[in-house]
DNA sequence: CGCCCAATGTAGGCGACGCCAACATAACAT
DNA sequence: ATGTTATGTTGGCGTCGCCTACATTGGGCG
């Protein structure tokens, strides 16, 4: 076997194999998305990046941690998708509404990662793991002030409105994955949960 | 049917067992409250029941008939309990209202139910599954009928309406088992969630 | 009355999994 | 050079789903 002195690392096997941590993440990740949370093994994705069976355990303290980490990058995905749709329009509630609709298209787009975040698997690990969603809470929170700053709602608690907003567009998100309900006929999905949303958008 | 008439009604081995299939509902029914859906194995409810780890294949093709056989149950149960909270109530909207607070009080005693119901595990079984649950959606959308017709609403589609109030009700219940938000201390989490609810409920 | 058969339960095995323990190798600091 | 430590490997244990025989039992039928 050759060393991994050589500046081309062109593909020998370089016996300490440099960045697995970030194989196995990136392999779990496309695990995750193509079939799903339940299918993700560790020994998998180590014979996928070549190495032994037990490699892993080097780097994730077992499953759990694994799909923990997986998580942490899904809330951070799914924080910025909302973040960033409030850029296309302009109104206090126009951003709050284009959040909800940015939260229910990274469900339909990402499925595998969006029932992972929301599947109880990852251990309530109390440090990383709730801070991550308490960011996201807190953006949504954040935009609902905004919007009562113009006197939109004004009497609600803001917590509660947020709460509120996030159990209507996150149920109308589960829903849609579930496949108990379909668009009809040639209605995109987006556009149709998005309509369900709105009936009862304040 | 009773042909297990033996002398002997202590608990002999019954070399047929007569009614595993009632017994491995039963004690998966168990360890699914308790314990929550991955942890359902039929090896496990086999050697519980006292036969042969393979037994349970007389009666379920695989895992996921079993689980699925679980979720009929989990979804008439579900509609059995939306349905009888209407009975304390007298206006339409009363009622629509009391079913929703229903559902989210099935979620928190029935947690691993609740999530089995709604985590796509059971398999898109075309016939009885989907049956089950498309009954308790009817339910809900002939409430929200019945609603508009004292004029409640009334602009809206019924379906839609029954389908964003679904929404709200699912994801304060989902959120809610997820354990992300906790009521604050001292508050019950069913009156909590309710009132969550009830900011958007129309 | 007795026999066959289909329903039901048993035994053994295969492959995949999570995870543990013992050991090997490479990277790096001294 | 040397020894410590991070990293990877081998082998193994126990559990799981599920497959292929094979055994038992009771009901239907001649």
């Amino acid at each position: 076997m050759s060393p991994r002195t050589s500046k081309a690392p062109t593909k020998p096997r370089p016996y300490h194999h440099g960045g697995l941590r970030e194989e196995l993440l990136r392999l779990g990740l496309s695990v995750l998305e193509s079939h799903g949370a339940s299918k993700v093994s560790l020994r998998d994705l180590a014979t996928r990046a070549g190495v032994s069976k037990t490699a892993p355990y080097r780097h994730f303290a077992d499953r759990e941690a694994l799909l923990s980490a997986l998580m942490q990058m899904g809330w951070a995905a799914l924080r910025t998708a909302m973040a960033d749709a409030t850029d296309s329009v302009n109104s206090p509630t126009d951003k709050l509404f284009a959040m909800g609709r940015a939260y229910v298209a990274f469900a339909l787009e990402r499925p595998g990662m969006y029932r992972l975040l929301f599947s109880g698997e990852g251990k309530s690990l109390p440090g990383s793991n709730c801070s991550e969603s308490d960011d996201s809470f807190a953006l949504l929170v954040g935009q609902i002030e905004s919007c009562q700053a113009t006197g939109w709602r004004s009497e609600v608690d803001p917590e509660m409105l947020a709460l509120s907003y996030w159990s209507l567009v996150h149920g109308a998100a589960d829903l849609a994955l579930e496949g108990l309900v379909r668009p009809p006929p040639g209605v995109d999905a987006l556009v149709f949960w998005s309509r369900i949303v709105a009936v009862l958008q304040p």
